[in-house]
DNA sequence: TAGTGGTCTAGACCACTAT
DNA sequence: TAGTGGTCTAGACCACTAA
């Protein structure tokens, strides 16, 4: 066999695995040995195997080897970009709503969640997002304005905050929660559903350093649907 | 400053990017000046950029360079585990039941999906899983026999067939879709909970190669969050 | 065409851990 | 303690693409 890159070394384990030469929990020879066989560096083999592990497709261990992963956790990767090309990556016309914009006393709750004193005052954003004219999803943003390298725009119609902050910040940590809501009664009437209806819900706080910056709740609209490949 | 490994590295770059030394759009030194600025290899460097862009914070071009994402398209990883652990893990006792178990026709819809021929007869299988004994999730899957390595066990109350799945399988590829829907009467009794009540629906199909393994929905309980990190 | 990132190599040393 | 994966190096060549 002639010499593979990292990608045909990933592919060649791949195979074997699918054709059951390496059945779940089988141990696979050591990098040196597939090396040899591959004739190519344990550089090359330690990449591909690397990646698979990653992928959850192996488990590697110091001293221990690699093994087919008996129980594969499987690593779904979901892209979470701006809304607005969200939309025009459907092939839609993006528009955005502000709908309320205050600085208020953050929620006991979120304040916890946030680390930050009781009683704070942040901003309160409400925006309505659409798609072709058609409400897309619901934003419920608390905004910690103090921490944020410069002040918000004093037109919030120009650019929605959303796109402004990924601009201007750049790079945040932070988690994210899934999960599914009945539309209230306000959520209802701005989406334009009947209350009640099922809706697909993102909670995101995000952190700049050790300051907390934000923490949106995103409701879209019926029918949305977040795609990924394994 | 002494010779970083590629997490330093990485970790430096971050350093840069929140502080705004690098601000979006900003384009960075190329490899070799960061390596020689680091005092450590160029690979080291490469591989430190190569992850940032892989996760979205940088964007990498050859011979245009590498700059910092305008629209970070921040990826974020969701783990897939088997139902069991993910059961298992929030420290809950794991049990299934088996509503159903039957060769049936494919609905049309699906077998198009499935690139099999119309009316071809696939296993229908319907899952409760409980948490702690009361009902966690649905699972309602059409199960492609003819191309499993091994025949499906005769006693389906010993192990689920979700897990005898990826043990037997193991490699498989797919799609996986994330949605919220409102129970149905069927699912609304199922989980006790209320018709209409919001589920958190994950529906995924997977391929062993080219063949159709098998296409499944899973409708949580209501409360279920997926979590994650970014 | 020249400059940048992407990959590969051969070798080395280190980190972890099964024995 | 020995064996395995994880990382680093210095150098090389290749792939892509902006100018």
């Amino acid at each position: 066999m002639s010499a593979l890159g990292w990608e045909a070394v990933r592919a060649e384990v791949l195979r074997r695995i699918e054709r059951r030469d390496w059945p779940p929990g089988a141990m696979l020879p050591t990098e040196e040995q597939l090396a040899a066989e591959f004739g190519c560096a344990r550089a090359t083999v330690s990449r591909a195997l690397g990646e698979l592990a990653r992928a959850g497709v192996l488990e590697r261990r110091r001293r221990a080897g690699t093994r087919v992963a008996t129980h594969p956790v499987r690593k779904a990767t979901v892209d979470i970009p701006v809304i607005r090309l969200e939309v025009e990556g459907r092939g839609q016309r993006y528009g955005f709503r502000v709908l309320a914009a205050a600085a208020a006393e953050a929620p006991a709750g979120l304040a916890l969640r946030l680390g930050l004193a009781r009683g704070v005052r942040l901003m309160h954003l409400k925006t309505l997002h659409f798609a072709d004219g058609r409400p897309f999803l619901y934003e419920d943003r608390w905004l910690n304005a103090a921490v944020l390298p410069e002040p918000l725009p004093a037109d919030l119609a120009a650019v929605s905050v959303n796109e402004w902050l990924v601009k201007t910040v750049a790079y945040t940590t932070g988690d994210i929660e899934f999960s599914a809501a009945n539309a209230g009664p306000e959520e209802a009437a701005l989406l334009q559903v009947a209350e009640g209806t099922a809706l697909f819900v993102i909670e995101r706080t995000t952190w700049l350093g050790e300051a907390p910056v934000t923490s949106v709740r995103l409701a879209y609209g019926p029918g949305y649907r977040l795609r990924t490949v394994v």
